[in-house]
DNA sequence: CTTGACCTTCCAGTTAGTGGAAGCCCTATC
DNA sequence: GATAGGGCTTCCACTAACTGGAAGGTCAAG
């Protein structure tokens, strides 16, 4: 198969799946023309490539499952230590967004968003936060 | 005041400071000796930027803001479209979140966490899901 | 034999800074 | 006067994970 074939197949990008196998996280093989050539399991790796990206792990994070979803001699604590420090990230990442939004749909409802120029969300940017200390 | 003074007072890094000089965010002056000078109205303008960017404004947003913030002519509705925009952002952001996060919990909930190399978290990310389809 | 769809490599740009090196400036101390 | 320190300067490189685009080779169809 050639890269759009793979692109096509795993849903992977051809410019990702070059830039994969730059960092190295699969190694298709060439034909006489020059043109990757794709294995099944080529395949196979970019799909599990694009699920893993697709639940927010880190090139780094999915380097690390692959290698271990192709070791036997894996424990599933492994994979499961991986997963769940991911899981405790985006936990970190909802709670920061929560917390933004809280704030942020405040000085939003208390906007009039009309032609004047007074503006809630302006002055709380701007003001120090002594009061509140 | 030199930068170290506004990067304590504004609680901006002396770094991120230089940077938002260079994309144009701020103008300090320059005193006889190079050191950049603030004024109170750049210190005033660095911690504005600092509490939008702590709301997770663009760069782009804050410029904006920033010159809304300037403009006596400006309206709240301007300011309050800015607000609302980077507000769907925020709850599309936690929306992607919350649904890697349901996904992954499964998977750490399903995989024992042990010795044996059996784990449905590699399963999953491994298994096409025509079954699903 | 040419057209168009592929494919190749390489360079640059994206976000919002951060780290570090080389070197100037200023004050205090010996 | 020399020197040590801390703060300041610029500039370059690096981060994450791609993405866009240019210049050019390959291949099948008409």
């Amino acid at each position: 198969m050639n890269i759009g074939d793979v692109a096509e197949a795993s849903g992977v990008p051809p410019k990702t799946i070059r830039y994969y196998e730059d960092i190295g996280l699969i190694r298709p093989l060439r034909s006489a023309n020059g043109y990757r050539t794709f294995r099944d399991s080529d395949l196979h790796k970019l799909a599990f490539l694009g699920r893993a990206r697709a639940l927010g792990f880190s090139i780094a994070d999915c380097r690390n499952l692959l290698a271990l979803y192709e070791d036997d001699a894996r424990t599933s604590a492994e994979v499961k230590d991986i997963a769940t420090g991911h899981l405790q990230e985006i936990d970190k990442k909802i709670a920061d967004l929560s917390e933004m939004r809280a704030t942020l749909s405040e000085l939003v409802a208390s906007c009039a968003g009309d032609h004047r120029p007074d503006c809630p969300i302006l002055t709380s940017l701007a003001e120090s936060n002594e009061a509140t200390v």
